[in-house]
DNA sequence: TCAGAAATTGAATCGGATTCAAAATAAAAG
DNA sequence: CTTTTATTTTGAATCCGATTCAATTTCTGA
């Protein structure tokens, strides 16, 4: 099994879930687009959830470097808590395809939704909870509120503002304003 | 059309969407389970999509007129906006059948992801605006936040927190701990 | 009681994910 | 170089379930 099949049918994956969105994206011409038989697909992956959840392991390993660099760069808990917003917005805006592909079809994958506990996931997830420790540590955060349940708390608003934001066509909503608004609201939320 | 035969099916609809899951759920047994034949089902909604949103928008109903007078219990807008938390919560926990159906089945409907843009979710997410605004005006939250990005950002917050309640098996999470938190952080985050 | 309209039926159609026997290709053995 | 054997690929056939629609049943009102 050559290894670059895999990268072809994983490339044409994102393009044509993308184009097409998840549910209306067919595997055959997945296969076509990557220049492989329908059949080879299944070769390298279970089905098409799974195809779809390989491209969202495989793409969560830059962005979660990525904004492990972006988070190290700042100096306090609060400025770290600030590259995070920032940067998770920054992408949406930066990679529509992307985000749509992870914030939007992900979701319509049933196996994704109730199997999936992925590493990954929790790995993103965990940078906020990373930052929010290390701030009650230095005494900078409050020490009442649970790291496990404000990690969850701030991904889920990013992730409603993001989501809001791939979905509108017009895209005339201004991200860097609710990135501030954000910040705005849950450092004063949980400084002491 | 006997009225009935609709209510019959969005019933039927219901049930086998909770248990089975909107994608392994099948329109011919949703429809013995109504006692009528498949091809009836089709004669009161389009597709199974615009069945599923259909329970979405009926549901809706009672919930946001439950929601709106547990809110008008309150005097504060402080008060209030605990009371959609902690209500929202609730809801959550005691209807985990309807929980999991507009959490997470729902969200994989490709229609209602992309085409609905509808009318009893904005209600929903407008009665936390509401409050929000009512807290300006009084001048008992900051002005320098916009009600529209808070509605989402505290929705976004709930959400997340539910849809992992919900999803998870043990449902050894403590909600109400979780909606202490919820509260605890935003109210912080927004009070003068 | 009967014609026409409205509602219901469920077998047939259709689309697309998935499978798998056959074919092609590569690797190993002589 | 053949020949064998193992590996990879192919794409037509299968399978499943949503959706359709011609035929049938039920209702209406003259």
């Amino acid at each position: 099994m050559a290894r670059g099949k895999r990268e072809k049918i994983l490339k044409a994956a994102v393009k044509i879930f993308a184009r097409d969105g998840f549910f209306n994206a067919k595997m055959e011409e997945i296969a076509r687009l990557a220049g492989v038989a329908t059949g080879t697909t299944y070769l390298y992956f279970e089905n098409k959830d799974d195809l779809l959840i390989s491209i969202f392991e495989e793409e969560m390993i830059p962005i979660i470097s990525n904004m492990t660099r972006e988070i190290n760069k700042a100096e306090t808990a609060v400025d770290k808590l600030h590259a995070f917003i920032n940067h998770h917005l920054e992408l949406v805006k930066n990679k529509p395809d992307m985000a749509q592909l992870l914030e939007v079809e992900l979701r319509q994958s049933s196996k994704f939704i109730h199997g999936y506990s992925g590493s990954k996931f929790r790995e993103y997830l965990n940078l906020i909870s990373s930052v929010f420790e290390e701030g009650q540590q230095r005494g900078i955060f409050r020490s009442d509120i649970q790291p496990t349940i404000f990690k969850q708390v701030l991904f889920g608003a990013l992730d409603q503002i993001s989501t809001n934001y791939t979905l509108s066509r017009s895209k005339k909503i201004d991200l860097n304003e609710s990135a501030e608004q954000i910040a705005n609201i849950f450092l004063n939320g949980v400084l002491r």
